[in-house]
DNA sequence: ATAGTTATGATACCTGGTATCAGTGAGACG
DNA sequence: CGTCTCACTGATACCAGGTATCATAACTAT
């Protein structure tokens, strides 16, 4: 989990100016656990212009210091980040989410390009399903 | 690409009603080309009511009539449909669709399964590039 | 200290989508 | 043909995510 000081070094060094709404808003996305909206962090950071909160979350987004992750329903979610491009296994259920380290795709993308003549630029991929302690809970609930 | 009729039908035999609300919305779906937002059917069927609209899509998504395109930019637009689940890749430059018919990561939703014990219930997957007429046109743009 | 640029935040707007709820009309049944 | 009922409608208000505008504020290099 990246600390507020060093997500201001890394600001610093591409000179981007250290304001407090800035820091104001990147200590709330920090202090989020597992996935969340932009209306969690501009709950949390209650001070700072609607405007510039979504202007931050973008700031570190193009930073990957966040991710975006796409929920079932198509909704946009965020996630602090700690790798490069990564792919989510979402639970449904109890909402947690798993990196998936690898890119599971990049054979595909290959193959797809020499199929269709498209120059492949990116890919969306995300899994939905049910965690191991969901499912145990549900068996148990089914029991009772 | 489904007729007027053929999807009034489908309705019929599902126990939904036709009414010219519906019918109005389903004729203003047919006739977009390629993909298109919610604002483009609301503005096809003025007379219908903001709510019935989205009400409508969805039925039409449920009924697998049109399917939801993920843009890269996380925005949801619909697509009328003539298969199963399948994916898409986007032309980011002129906005075409290509469906890809197979299922691309059945094989990798056993594997994950496998590996992270979720029962895993669905994914989302989508490709975006530039097709060959675009990447054409860009090249003889860069010489001129 | 100050200049120059970047960031802010109020506000208004756009898009997608849902909740509510009184009123209407499709279509089944007689 | 009438009528009953339930599904459907549409106005409205709301929520969430996100952008455009623009006058004002403030960071930082000099």
């Amino acid at each position: 989990m990246p600390e507020l000081e060093s997500v201001i070094r890394k600001l610093e060094a591409l000179d981007h100016r250290i304001t407090p709404s800035r820091v104001a808003v990147i200590a709330a996305v920090l202090a989020q656990s597992g996935h969340f909206s932009v209306e969690d962090v501009l709950r949390q950071a209650r001070a700072v212009g609607r405007a510039t909160v979504f202007r931050t979350m973008r700031l570190l987004t193009d930073l990957e210091i966040v991710c975006r992750v796409l929920l079932e329903d198509g909704s946009l979610h965020y996630r602090v980040s700690r790798r490069g491009h990564h792919h989510h296994l979402v639970c449904v259920s109890c909402g947690n989410v798993q990196d998936l380290d690898e890119c599971a795709v990049a054979g595909l993308v290959r193959e797809l390009a020499a199929a269709t003549e498209y120059e492949i630029e990116g890919h969306w991929l995300e899994f939905y399903g049910r965690c191991a302690s969901c499912r145990s809970s549900l068996a148990l609930a089914a029991k009772a």
